[in-house]
RNA sequence: AAAGUAGGCCGCCUUAUCGCUGGCUCCCGGAUUUUAUUCGGGAACUGGAGGAAAGUCCGGACACCAUAGGGCAGCAUAGUGGGUAAUGCCCACCGGUCGUGAGAUCAGGACAAGUGCAACAGAAAGGAUGUACAGGUAAUGCUGUAGUGAAACCAGGUAAACUCUAUGCGGUGCAAUGCCAUGUAUACCGGCAUUUAAGGGUAGCCCGCCCGUUGUCGGAGGGUAGGCAGCUAAAAAUUUUUGGUGACAAAAAUUUCAGAUAAAUGAUAAGGAAUUUUUGAAAGAACGGGGGAGAAAUUUCCUGUUGUUUUAAGAGGAACAGAAUCCGGAUUACAGGCCUGCUUUUUUA
């Protein structure tokens, strides 16, 4: 039984103020005109079956990473199967934003895209999920210290 | 008991942790000098997908459009009666067809008018024209029989053939529509006056109808990206009673049960249950084989196969599918389970 052991470890995150695991819809990728820009001017990076865009939001009134999550109608026919989807990479960033908000100060607009055509579990799409965001942090942290 | 037939119901659960979203109460911070309002954040409590939410096939509610008028055309429906807000839906009855039966199924109005169609066979399928035999007449397909065919000179069949009859149908859909903020500057809208003509508009066509030029007064429009309302308390749900063969209706009591908008209702872990399957053990049953006892009936022991029950362990372990203005239906998809009526066959009494 493994119970008690895993509330006092949630307990300690919950009162810890770096790892927020909420995800308030101020936190979510809305309008038009931000993810227009993000898809013209937005990097990526790839790690199956996953897909990350980015681009830095340079506006002083939004003070929040912006993150959306797509998966394709083409992939996937089925509403039920793309909701699924969807739910898994939220979840699996939710878990794991802490690593982009306690390692980059600049906010950014990040899109994920499910490339694959068959459905993978949470654990699979965590993996890949970190992976991206590591390879993010070590791109951006360097640009972000030779501007300043 | 087996096979079948008709109908109804359910369509995973529990715990822990982390989240999303609506409501409500409270707390903290900012703005408006204060009350109060509003913005941001937090806490507690409490709602949060389906029987089909689906495809978008019918019928409505609701909203806007003035070509919402008429005629023609077009489309839909088609026994009789009833139910309903309404229907192409549902119920009852009648009739046809299929089935031993329970039941299933039906584009089930009209051949009266006009037009068309009828394979093969047959001399001939609607214009007429025959053959053989018999009868009859002044004479003749004048009469009968034979032969082909579903139908043969009298006519008939066919309307999932045009057609006719009866009834119904204006169009577009919540991205409707209203408001707010932003914001451009006469390109828009409305009223009044003036002008009376070119032209333009259209839901297939025609009739008819609408717009138009200039001035003036009034209003903020269009486009772009947002927000709020519309937005969920209703042809509502549950239970009971009454009326009705039934669809359904009425009454009473209780209840409030999703409202997201790059789109909430989830993730992880552990466990349980339905059901399926494998292996082991035990029990008793049927059938077979072998040995012993006995004159025999029979009995006992060992063993093989089959299926049943109990138990232990393992595997597997949920289908179809996600609200988007809201209802009523039908349609299609669906793992597994439960219940009820009836029919046929067999067995027992």
């Amino acid at each position: 039984m493994g119970i008690p052991k895993a509330d006092f470890f949630n307990l300690a995150v919950f009162n810890s103020p770096t790892m927020n695991e909420k995800f308030p819809s101020s936190e979510k990728l809305k309008g038009k005109i931000l993810i227009d820009r993000l898809f013209s001017e937005g990097k990526s990076i790839k790690n199956f079956p996953l897909k990350l865009v980015y681009t830095p939001i340079n506006k002083t009134s939004i003070t929040t990473n912006k993150t959306g999550v797509s998966v394709p109608k083409r992939n996937f026919k089925k509403a039920v199967d793309r909701n699924h989807l969807k739910r898994l990479i939220r979840e699996a960033f939710r878990k794991n934003k802490y690593l982009v908000d306690s390692n980059l100060q600049k906010k950014y607009a990040f899109m994920f895209i499910y490339t694959a055509n068959k459905k993978f579990d949470y654990h699979q799409i965590t993996a890949s999920l970190i992976h991206i965001l590591n390879k993010l942090i070590e791109r951006e942290s360097s640009h972000e210290n030779s501007n300043n």
